[in-house]
RNA sequence: GGUCCGUUCGUCUAGGGGUUAGGACACCAGAUUUUCAUUCUGGUAACACGGGUUCGAUUCCCGUACGGACUACCA
């Protein structure tokens, strides 16, 4: 068996996709498995949507997750260059074999000549106006114009095309690893342009050149890819190297949560999840997009998640580790319909991954945050935060969020609380309460209940009823964690000080 | 429109000629929790349709419908 080598090559015209991560992961998880290979290859073969800084994001993306790059741009190689636009005067002697052993021609139409030809074929009714083995004949290349002329304009450097001269006839097949065998007619594939006017080789040229190049054992990529497949194969071919020829396998596509089509950034947005691996702003438009990092998403939840899109491991186990998923993972087991994209499943992962970190880790995250707004807190004292709190997250800001009436006494109450619940027994408990905790020498959990539930004992009212009270006073919110660790983690002063300033605030309503 | 690819609970999926069609997320209910959340238990819910083949089809074949991708000197 030839050596594992894959390869992911994205084009920097902005934000990488998740799609794209999903992508890289597969590549990568085959990559490891087989001791293979990771190789990144930048197809920036179109200068003209060429976008500043997304080269650096992608790079930066595939860092996050986790994917290591063996090979490629930003680490080197033996197949350097790794940038398409860098290995530009490669392409052209392939260009020019096909050429000279008759399977590619030159093309010197304008475009309007072309947009003329597309017309006056869809006006005479036809399927798909295309530049095929018909309509070549009518146009203005080296097959139809006369030898010295294409010399000449040649010579002279006319702009033109190198165009793949496909065969009229014939079957075209490729063995795809997850779809079967997949049969294209040539009829149906048109003449595509392998060099542009600009001595750029486009998509499919390059692709093919730089796999072959780059030993590349197998494509895997998105579903987009698989019409023009069977051009790939006819490349190989006509280029003398389908001995070694990858495998391809093409990947089911991402598509919208709800209702159809493919997963877009528009659909992101209004459903308000990211779509991106890491925060973007458009370098020309300045339009921010969100990330998956920023919005508090674990990279391994991330890759966890995107794993199971379209991938299972044929048992019930969820949970899987990139170790653990590089050992499971099998191209046999991917599926082949489109995935609607479900961002609760993420949450549900996320969810998982940060509850079961330590809260030694978890403290860092509030700390982090509470460092933001400036708020000073002991790393013992953020532990037991977040070691209450633990159980209500999905995200790591989501401690300070649900934490942050620990640092902030409220200014307000919630109304419906107020409204059902606080009353004259209730706040005599609490007058009487705030007593006999100052009283103690110390607050804790323990004593804090102790002390409660003689207070309403003596008063002669059941605790049950004027708890929900207390936790108005203290935290201004009708629901939270254990309200006995919340004055535990307040301190006897605060606890005292916050009671006094509802009842205060609130003392009118009693009345 | 044409070409190609696809179709099992709302979503991700397992399965496969004879199964009570399994799991997870989501949802709903009950229990626990003085609240909410967690946790636990239970529940609703699927083989797109029509023809074949077969003793038998959700599974194999063919159509239809629906969905997706592609249809550029973009990748």
């Amino acid at each position: 068996m030839r050596e594992v080598r894959v390869r992911f090559a994205p084009s920097p015209t902005g934000a990488l996709h998740i799609g794209g991560v999903r992508t890289a992961l597969f590549n990568y998880l085959l990559a490891r498995q087989q001791n293979g290979t990771m190789i990144l290859r930048v197809e920036d073969t179109d200068q003209a949507r060429y976008v500043p800084g997304a080269e650096e994001y992608i790079l930066k993306s595939l860092e996050w997750v986790g994917i290591k790059i063996d090979e490629g741009v930003g680490v080197g190689g033996p197949y350097a260059p790794y940038r398409q636009s860098e290995r530009k005067p490669m392409y052209m002697q392939y260009a020019q074999k096909l050429v000279d052993e008759g399977n590619a021609y030159y093309a010197f139409d304008t475009e309007q000549e072309l947009d003329a030809m597309r017309e006056r074929l869809s006006a005479a009714g036809v399927a798909s106006p295309q530049y095929n083995s018909i309509t070549r004949m009518q146009m203005r290349n080296s097959l139809t114009l006369p030898e010295d002329e294409v010399k000449s304009l040649l010579q002279v450097g006319t702009s033109h095309v190198v165009r793949l001269k496909v065969p009229r006839k014939e079957e075209v097949r490729l063995n795809d690893m997850i779809r079967g065998w997949v049969m294209v007619h040539s009829s149906q594939i048109d003449d595509k342009v392998l060099m542009k006017s600009d001595g750029m080789p486009t998509y499919h040229l390059a692709n093919v050149v730089d796999d072959y190049l780059m030993k590349i054992s197998h494509v895997i990529r998105g579903e987009e890819w698989l019409p023009s497949a069977p051009l790939h194969v006819l490349l190989y071919k006509y280029l003398g190297w389908e001995e070694d020829m990858p495998q391809f396998a093409h990947l089911p596509l991402l598509l919208k949560p709800t209702g159809d089509g493919k997963l877009s950034k528009r659909d992101a947005d209004q459903m308000g999840f990211p779509i991106f691996p890491l925060d973007w702003t458009d370098p020309t438009s300045n339009e921010k997009a969100p990330g998956f990092r920023e919005s508090g998403y674990l990279p391994e939840a991330l890759v966890n998640f995107l794993a199971f899109l379209g991938w299972n491991p044929g048992t019930t186990q969820e949970i899987f580790s990139m170790d653990e998923l590089i050992k499971a993972f099998s191209v046999a087991r991917i599926g082949k319909a489109g995935i609607k994209f479900d961002i609760h499943k993420a949450q549900w992962f996320n969810q998982q991954y940060l509850r079961s970190k330590p809260n030694e880790v978890l403290a860092d995250y509030l700390l982090h945050d509470l460092q933001d707004k400036n708020i000073v807190c002991s790393r013992e004292k953020a532990i037991k935060i977040v070691s209450v709190i633990k159980e209500r997250v999905t995200f790591p800001q989501d401690f300070w969020e649900q934490g942050r009436f620990l640092f902030i006494p409220p200014d307000s109450f919630d109304e419906s609380v107020v409204n059902k619940k606080w009353n004259s027994e209730a706040t005599n408990v609490l007058n009487a309460y705030k007593l006999e905790i100052t009283k103690l020498p110390l607050l804790n959990a323990t004593n804090a209940k102790s002390t409660l539930e003689q207070v309403t004992a003596t008063l002669g009212i059941a605790t049950g009823k004027i708890l929900q009270a207390l936790r108005l006073s203290l935290t201004g919110l009708g629901v939270g964690p254990d309200l006995m660790m919340i004055m535990e983690i307040m301190g006897k002063d605060e606890v005292v000080s916050r009671i006094t300033f509802a009842l205060q605030k609130l003392a009118v309503k009693v009345a």
